[in-house]
DNA sequence: TAGAATTACCTAAGTCAGTTAGCTTTTCAA
DNA sequence: TTGAAAAGCTAACTGACTTAGGTAATTCTA
């Protein structure tokens, strides 16, 4: 991150203060003299500060930057215990499912947002090396129940002790107050997300639409 | 999301209302006859609630949903111009990172949070297309500057409407005030994700050298 | 001021996470 | 009872990266 602490452009968007930038600025000026900035990634009031998105743009960077990071701590975690990141997340996954009833195939795939092939390819990693065990569902023969074994246990809880000290850190910035907060805005933003991503698919039929004309 | 109803394990972690379950339960019953419930994954109390992690693993499953919906919204929005998910993203940091001076390839990575070498290869495949130019900075002939093209920032200007639309809706949940609660909890859980990352590095080196006795 | 170290970028090869398409088996519903 | 749908599997593929190693330019240091 580099430390950002240029003033924002005006609400205008104008050319306005363009001589007060520190370093020199790259000739993205156009014919017509006036200053090109990038047009505005968002319209809601509630997101702009003094009109500029530059504030909202930090956030949805932010959040990406927070993620990378988590994702190499997750990373560290499953290489502790000899799994890929991703055998790892199965492998806690099916044990928390677990808590609920029978896991299948699917229920996983559904959890993690990815497709049933990639879950049965990791659950193959997993079985092979005696993680999980795998039998048909005798209720119905299609399904397969996924359960972790007394190996698979000892793996998790072999790293649970490092891993609630460094969840310990990673969260350790959040009040009581903001950890509901923040459960809360994530929950909410899940569902706006899927209806932007129902919008988006909507738009780009149109396009495809205009396309075929 | 599988709607999660489910009542949370007493705060002993005991077998206690097990039988309470509406559905039939795996055996992960130990010889000991207790209940093999998984180990906590945090432990400070400001995260645990009547002694459960569930809500804090809910928290960070749904970061992850979030993101993950936020990426295929972003990767819809390159394929509107044409663009890879990446490039789209290269592309509209350069843009944003010309702001504020002249751009490297090793500036984009750094924001990115990437290789160089990747960014090299993602600002190839720009170039090639002509969204952006590419030329040896005069100041210091190692590096190169990256601008947008006229046609790479038409290519923005294009997608522009419906990315805002798109936001708006994706974002729409939070009030200003959550915005700016959210930006700042976001910006503290980056720098405690780094320190959390540091102190893996830390324990696992430890690991390593017990290793190796 | 001549190396030595460092920085910026590039190339090539490979890994990991995931998808799509198409198949078999099983279940369910008309 | 038959046809559609669901669950899982296989194989081939793609996209997003990394690592390793190279060259050229710059900066540091004795």
């Amino acid at each position: 991150m580099a430390g950002e602490t240029e003033p924002v452009a005006p609400a205008s968007r104008a050319p306005a203060n363009a001589a007060k930038r520190s370093k020199a600025r790259a000739a993205t000026t156009t014919a017509r003299g006036k200053l090109e900035l990038p047009a505005l990634t968002v319209t809601r009031p509630e997101l702009l500060m003094r009109g500029s998105d530059r504030e909202f743009r930090q956030l949805v960077h932010g959040l990406f930057s927070f993620l990378s990071r988590h994702e190499t701590i997750r990373a560290g975690h499953a290489r502790h215990i000899g799994l890929a990141g991703i055998e790892y997340t199965a492998l806690i996954s099916i044990a928390h499912l677990a808590q609920e009833g029978d896991v299948s195939v699917s229920a996983v795939a559904q959890h993690l947002h990815v497709t049933g092939a990639f879950i049965t390819n990791v659950c193959q990693r997993l079985g092979s090396r005696g993680l999980i065990d795998k039998r048909t569902d005798p209720t119905d023969r299609r399904r397969v129940v996924l359960t972790v074994t007394a190996e698979g246990r000892h793996r998790l809880e072999t790293l649970a002790p490092s891993q609630r000290e460094i969840n310990d850190v990673e969260f350790g910035c959040l009040s009581r107050e903001e950890f509901a907060s923040l459960r809360d805005m994530v929950q909410r933003l899940i569902v706006s997300a899927e209806q932007a991503a129902a919008l988006q698919r909507y738009l780009q039929r149109d396009d495809d639409n205009a396309g075929k004309d």
